[in-house]
DNA sequence: TGACTATATAACAGTATGGTTATATAGTTA
DNA sequence: TAACTATATAACCATACTGTTATATAGTCA
């Protein structure tokens, strides 16, 4: 990280944010195998429609995620893969501290 | 990213909510060249001083930064330098995004 | 001790956020 | 067209967040 412009840390501050709710991180972690409808999506993440559906509005509008809608359907899907290195990396940090503070061993359910 | 258990997902959630606010992305990015007191980041980051130090508290709490009281001064400092690969990882995917939509050349200073 | 400097915290206001229910919109099919 | 399915949006509430000012706390030094 260079010395950055306001506009730009504002940016970067706004993607952080879309990726900074538990609902949005399971959304995107449903998506992982591959494109889902919003129906699916809901099914999987476990809230509402109406919930689900704001949430992808707004990974949507942040670049997150790739809308299609197609014949009855609206399809969602990772508009770039490397979102998920910026999982792991945390995963992996939050994963070590967890395990260092309270020797916790499974965070991570071993199947994927 | 595996199946995540909903604690770990509230605590990644947590962590990239710290980074998804440019005070704080401000903070850390002075932080990069070594340990400042509360003035020195004060000064740098434009806010007042219990603001920076809100935000401090917070990115103690959270883990990012190291807190270190030392005669009259606090002095802080990066927790992991590897919060800067999840900054770089986004500055570039909001750089490619910006320059694609705007055409806008120069988002980053180029001093580093 | 008292005066001074540095940092943290409390109380408050304004705004944003996430979730809910109800409703609108759009596509499909009979 | 009417009935149906899928998705988006509006209105609303409760909560959380950010910043401000004023104040408390802690260390230093005369």
């Amino acid at each position: 990280m260079s010395k950055l412009d306001d506009k730009v840390l504002q940016h970067i501050a706004k993607y952080f944010k879309a990726l900074a709710e538990p609902t949005r991180l399971k959304v995107l972690n449903a998506l992982q195998d591959g494109e889902k409808n919003v129906s699916q999506l809901t099914a999987l993440s476990g809230g509402t429609q109406a919930n689900i559906s704001k949430h992808l509005s707004l990974l949507d509008q942040y670049g997150l995620v790739k809308r299609e809608p197609r014949g009855n359907c609206v399809f969602y899907s990772i508009a770039d893969p490397s979102v998920y290195e910026l999982c792991e990396l945390v995963c992996g940090k939050i994963g070590t501290r967890m395990t260092e503070q309270a020797s916790i061993g499974k965070l991570f359910t071993a199947e994927e």
